[in-house]
DNA sequence: CAACTTCTGTGCGATACCGCACACAAGATT
DNA sequence: AATCTTGTGTGCGGTATCGCACAGAAGTTG
């Protein structure tokens, strides 16, 4: 085992842009869970017993059909957080959760995010704002799933998933940004090949590398910046605070598998 | 003018599971106001500065793209609310909100919402558990939008809109429900021509008249079922208590024209 | 009644995407 | 090296939907 040194709970937006007290309240009965590449952390049906706030890990929401077909309706990275329907009310949602790159999250158990909810503080004014901007993500899908080509949406993903990376480099392959997307793998095939030609990726096997940015979000349609927008307006960012030291306090927890 | 018996305010399924000491406090407050036919309710970039609480109104709201295009993401009517960003914590959405059926709405200002957010009571929990459910909603249209045909996209169309009505009438022409499934018009012509051949709906110039609700349902996609149940989850039909003795208090507003 | 507007029906070629089948290429396993 | 698995490229016919053009039908207005 390396010693990697532990994600730390500001490299989510959310929490970092937490007042100290809020911070020196929460932090302690935080813990930290590796997310591994393609793990799911939700499936339909089932209760879910923590919010989860990512650091460095993307995570995908997605709909499953009767007929197996799917659909992703958001992506949650380090600005947001998952499981909203713990404080919004509900016992879970329709909906699949699925790591789409590998890495960490911070997670806050039930009677916490409970305890948080009925003092009315700021994590609660956060997460509802979260919550509006997901909204508008959700819907922005919705419209695009509608109304734009295949080649463009994948622009769209592509971006959505940088943005919540530190680096250039996806790992997933076109099979896999087909179940997300709802389309074809073959139709995948067609539009990646489209960008690598124009030099706007290159990729191998499941490796994408991102190498002109500016380009990709010329070639996206108008929903990228549509959501990209919104949510700097909900979430400004704010700069972080440092008031944890005692990082390797915090346990470090294994998902179960699924 | 004629003196039709106003809406009550219980007719709205959220403000009648209110206790009869919130609906006591609140109920002096609200507004009355007519929504016509295709009248506009909000727009992109505006502040919405009231919730709006439908009695047998039915609001579309609608994503509109910079080529014009448009998708409808969302019907609310007596279950639900409309202006979930007062509470969520933004300014507005990106979006567009349309009359689709005639009717009226009960509205509570902004500071008084805000008021109540504060007080962390019965109102906020509500308005939340409806927010989780109006996303299901938005979530499924996305994936609906993905995988449907024009054909089942139109019954499940009709089946939101009836649900919220208390008779089988639509007043809608077939332009206007393709602006609100984001297809041509003529799509919409031949999907209800194949319905009105099986005996499902009749209709003409503008008036749809849903003659057999089971087979439509049976003729919908999957994605009908999938809100109206979980909707179902989170918000349990309460039965409606009787409060308010003297409706004609409250006072009537006129929209202000768009 | 005539003229006009609005709504609905229909035809036709273009296009985007699908489903399927198969070939090939890059790693992984033995 | 031989084999296997996984990921990617390609071709082909089928289908849903689009964009456009136009015709007719149902109300509306003068």
């Amino acid at each position: 085992m390396s010693t990697k040194p532990k994600p730390h709970p500001q490299q989510n937006h959310l929490l970092a842009a937490l007042a100290p007290d809020v911070q020196a309240r929460l932090f302690p009965h935080l813990e930290l869970v590796p997310l591994p590449l393609r793990s799911l952390m939700y499936e339909s049906g089932r209760t879910m017993r923590h919010v989860y706030f990512p650091t460095d890990a993307i995570v995908s929401l997605q709909y499953i059909m009767e007929n197996g077909a799917s659909t992703a309706i958001l992506v949650v990275g380090n600005e947001g957080l998952l499981g909203i329907s713990l404080f919004m009310g509900g016992q879970g949602t329709p909906s699949r959760s699925i790591v789409q790159s590998a890495g960490h999250a911070y997670r806050l158990p039930r009677p916490k995010v409970k305890e948080e909810f009925n003092r009315h503080g700021q994590l609660l004014l956060l997460m509802l704002r979260y919550t509006q901007a997901l909204i508008t993500q959700v819907a922005q899908t919705a419209v695009c799933n509608r109304h734009h080509s295949i080649d463009q949406q994948l622009c769209r993903w592509l971006l959505l998933s940088m943005d919540r990376l530190s680096h250039n480099q996806l790992t997933m392959t076109q099979e896999f940004i087909g179940n997300m997307l709802g389309v074809r793998r073959e139709g995948v095939t067609q539009a990646a090949l489209k960008l690598q030609q124009q030099g706007v990726i290159s990729y191998s096997r499941g490796l994408i590398k991102v190498l002109d940015r500016d380009k990709l979000e010329a070639l996206s349609c108008e929903c990228y910046g549509v959501v990209k927008k919104e949510t700097e307006i909900l979430l400004p960012y704010l700069p972080q605070r440092q008031v944890i030291k005692d990082v390797a306090a915090i346990p470090v927890v294994t998902l179960p598998t699924l």
